[in-house]
DNA sequence: TTTATTCCTACCAATTTGGTAGTATTAATA
DNA sequence: TATTAATACTACCAAATTGGTAGGAATAAA
């Protein structure tokens, strides 16, 4: 499971991508208020966005927040690690966590090479899905209804 | 991730499997030695595992436990449900432990749609895994070395 | 009856999660 | 230059989760 505040990001930086095709950068109050998450909490998540590279964000009055690189460019996987941490099953198969079981042999594990072809397969679908291509596909879907 | 019970419960089935092909039914503290488990906290989850109809135990004297059901009918999902609860990344997208997000549409939601492959690629790894493949697999690669 | 085992209840400390409060800093603008 | 509206930072907090431990009751074999 990924955490509440995982999702918040996420969220957030969706309604930033969206936003920021049309109008001026949107303010953390503006993505509180639509996609309901508590303002201070969600200060300190675009904050850690910020500072991992994801957003920019500019202070003082007509502030807000962009994003930092290309919509295309930001992978789902990314965030999920910015926030998160590792998204493997165990850290003797984390690919950016990693850290070594204790008691048990890494050669003959068999817990070990399942949980790879998890991480395999995981990373594969995150790692295949960027922000440009979600906020494409959710508008044709709102487009579709 | 999944919790160090959750491994611990697997490595504990697998020495069951395993012990069970040669010898009479392994007891607690022959687990927890070998497997460097506490044994305390291992009594625990084999009654965990034995409430939820993967162990069988037997009390007394010479007593101990064996797999209930035949090892090639144990999944490995079965076992990090029981003892972790959902596999999915959201409750939106738990097959077993479902329930909705308050504040997204769930036809449109792209976070929903992408964890939804996620999930699907992940029990198709997690359902192929049974106890059986992964005693013999093991045993194929200790040989091997 | 002794001994060796599982079963049960209750507790516990450390960490993580999901926040809140208050204030400092920055920048636009009147 | 003073005001206003935004982000940045520091510090805290309660509740839940994690990873156990302690002590004894129940059970069954010898």
């Amino acid at each position: 499971m990924i955490s509440k505040k995982c999702k918040y990001a996420i969220k957030a930086v969706l309604y930033i991508a969206r936003k920021s095709e049309e109008n001026r950068p949107p303010f953390a109050a503006e993505i509180a208020e639509n996609e309901h998450i508590p303002l201070k909490f969600l200060e300190t998540i675009l904050r850690e966005l910020k500072n991992n590279r994801i957003l920019l964000s500019k202070r003082g009055k007509m502030g807000g927040y962009v994003l930092l690189k290309k919509p295309e460019e930001i992978k789902l996987m990314e965030i999920i690690r910015i926030m998160d941490g590792p998204i493997a099953l165990s850290p003797c198969v984390s690919l950016n966590y990693y850290s070594p079981c204790d008691d048990c042999n890494e050669a003959t594990c068999m817990i070990k090479k399942v949980f790879e072809q998890v991480r395999d397969v995981t990373l594969e679908v995150l790692g295949g899905s960027n922000i440009k291509m979600m906020v494409d596909k959710e508008k044709e879907l709102r487009q579709a209804k």
